[in-house]
RNA sequence: CGGGGCGUAGCUCAGCCUGGUAGAGCGCACGGUUCGGGACCGUGAGGCCGGAGGUUCAAAUCCUCUCGCCCCGACCA
């Protein structure tokens, strides 16, 4: 491709909405163009990286035994009343109508249409398993798109979908597509873990997320370096806590606390430490008012918490509501007392703080050596749960001797075990060797092509621009002409072009050839900018070298090498 | 949805407070000088100052409404 007939505009000045560093590189190397909040244009350069992007999935996708095909992106509503998500799925599902007033909706995902077409087709265990991906369009309605294409409306996703007779059938599919998934990071040149996630709306009972490392990923993960754990957040656990030493058996006392609504006001005014107090969230939920108690010093994940509620979402109560609730003002709630229709979740980690402190549910009231046993659960029941935050050096949930480290990650694949949950609701039933019926065993496999595009920016740039990793790169060779206006430059540049062509393309590489009318500083930056990972470089100076120069995106390393040569070297640094 | 901010040339922005001929840099076109890391000089094209309404002799500028966009939070397959 010459670059004089491509379309393709660098430009020096990131537009003013471009916030990370990938946004604002794809955006001044001409690679997307934003058209309205979250949706953007492929420009051809950003094209051939998602092109290429696609070809990798698509090969490790058929590697590991899945099928493509392609579904409609609009989907009627019918199948997602049948599923729920209708429903469940919020403002995020885009809906629509057509002119006859049915309703439809644009689709964020394809279980409800895979799964529709599977009932159809499959009738018997001897049609199991089958895997069926597409790369396609997608649409959610986010609340706050962002990021480019780290966080659009309109996306390129490639979803797979497995249904199987049984779950180790599942099973055998999911780890599948957990090594598909790692053959495709690896083969694009990424930094990535694998770690345990929420499984959020979309249910079932197993996931894990692919992460590329990134400090602007908007995921923040657990990891423990002894043993190789790994969640999201979202979901880690965390190992035994250092206990507060127990008090003694004295009895609870009422202690005055006045306008200390903090755990930290009323752990100095009573000469205790944080970890002591058990605070009390009072948490609207769908089904009415719950109270979540902690340990003072910790935090509620609320993922867990809606993983133990239920229901499609919660919020902390107004002070109004803890009133009602508790009989007391906001900030001096406690276990003590509480009404026995108060639905009352208590985090594993205080159930071992003997003595501890609580409010009294009355103003400027607290009560301290209070005993779950002795005083709460022989009044009402308590549910023990997991509803922890996981902090940085927290114990690793899962081995002794480690502790959890917190980094951020981009969020590029998400594998799920979906097991029965959308088989049952529509019926996706196949009769097994003993002419039962059974539901399919299904999962579903997620990978962001733009978003993984985005995040080989994130983890490859410098100063000067992108630096690709070679097998995502629009081109993988730029061969600049620094004086096409001189004859003896022009023809050997133009034979080095066609040779380069022809020594290249078997092996699927391509070459950008920038035969434009610029000056030699502009092709330089332009190359740098866009990232090509091999540069070849033809002047006048070069030639007087004895050739041409060949040079790494990377670390920059240049070599003058002779035409004849060109393609060998350039071959050997593709490699 | 709550809070904050911004919409002026293709891009980045000034002008607005204090109303009176619409500006700069980059980019673009043409001419010239340059030519190995985003050159320089000259000339030029390019604007419903997001939209609507209002105030005023007069609105990019003041007021109201509206649309779009960004940030923080809430929320989040």
């Amino acid at each position: 491709m010459r670059w004089s007939n491509y379309y393709l505009m660098t430009a020096r000045e990131a537009p003013r909405d471009a916030e990370v560093i990938s946004h604002q590189l794809m955006a001044r190397s001409g690679l997307i163009r934003r058209l309205a909040a979250g949706i953007y244009t492929m420009q051809p350069a950003g094209w051939r990286t998602m092109r290429k992007l696609m070809a990798i999935v698509r090969r490790e996708m058929e590697r590991a035994g899945a099928v493509e095909l392609s579904m409609p992106a609009i989907q009627p509503a019918e199948i997602w009343e049948e599923s729920e998500r209708w429903y469940k799925y919020g403002v995020e599902l885009l809906r629509m109508e057509d002119r006859h007033g049915r309703r439809f909706c644009f689709g964020p995902t394809h279980e409800e249409v895979v799964t529709d077409l599977v009932r159809r087709d499959v009738k018997s265990y001897r049609q199991l398993p089958i895997n069926l991906f597409q790369i396609q369009t997608k649409f959610r309605d986010e609340i706050r798109p962002r990021f480019g294409l780290m966080r659009g409306r309109e996306f390129i996703m490639k979803d797979a979908y497995s249904f199987d007779a049984n779950e180790e059938g599942l099973d055998r599919s999911y780890r599948a597509m957990h090594a598909a998934y790692s053959r495709i990071f690896e083969a694009c040149g990424l930094e990535f873990s694998v770690v345990e996630a929420d499984q959020g709306a979309i249910g079932g009972s197993s996931s894990h997320e692919f992460m590329v490392l990134a400090d602007t990923g908007e995921s923040a993960v657990a990891s423990c370096a002894a043993c190789g754990y790994g969640a999201n957040v979202e979901r880690a656990e965390v190992g035994e806590l250092p206990v507060p030493a127990p008090t003694g058996d004295e009895p609870a006392r009422e202690v005055e606390t006045p306008g200390t609504t903090t755990v930290a006001q009323v752990a100095e005014l009573l000469g205790v430490e944080p970890a002591r107090v058990v605070k009390t969230l009072i948490y609207d939920t769908d089904d009415g008012l719950a109270a979540v108690a902690i340990r003072g010093d910790r935090a509620v994940n609320e993922t867990k918490l809606l993983n133990v509620l239920g229901g499609l979402g919660l919020r902390l109560a107004t002070a109004e509501q803890v009133e009602a609730a508790t009989g007391g003002p906001l900030g001096f709630s406690g276990p003590v007392g509480l009404a026995a229709s108060l639905r009352l979740v208590v985090d594993e980690s205080a159930r071992k703080v003997a003595g501890f402190v609580c409010g009294a549910n009355r103003g400027d009231r607290h009560f301290a050596s209070v005993s779950w046993d002795r005083d709460v659960a022989s009044a009402r029941p308590i549910e023990w749960v997991d509803v922890m935050t996981a902090e940085a050096s927290d114990p690793c949930p899962r081995c002794s001797a480690g502790e959890l480290r917190l980094s951020r990650g981009i969020e590029v694949g998400h594998i799920f075990k979906l097991g029965t949950a959308y088989s049952e609701k529509m019926n996706c039933t196949f009769t097994d060797e003993h002419g039962r019926l059974h539901p399919a065993e299904m999962g579903c496999y997620g990978l962001g092509i733009g978003r993984t595009a985005a995040a080989a920016i994130e983890q490859g740039h410098d100063r000067d621009g992108i630096v690709w990793p070679a097998p995502l790169a629009p081109f993988a060779v730029v061969l600049s002409s620094l004086d096409p206006g001189d004859e003896a430059v022009r023809l050997a540049a133009d034979s080095l072009y066609e040779e380069l062509v022809d020594t290249l393309a078997p092996g699927g590489f391509d070459v950008l050839y920038d035969d434009r009318a610029e000056r030699p500083g502009v092709k330089f930056k332009d190359a740098d900018l866009v990232g090509f990972p091999v540069r070849v470089v033809v002047g006048a100076r070069s030639l007087r070298n004895g050739g041409a120069e060949v040079s790494a995106r990377r670390d920059g390393e240049r070599e003058v090498v002779a035409l004849d040569q060109v393609s060998d070297v350039v071959l050997g640094r593709l490699r």
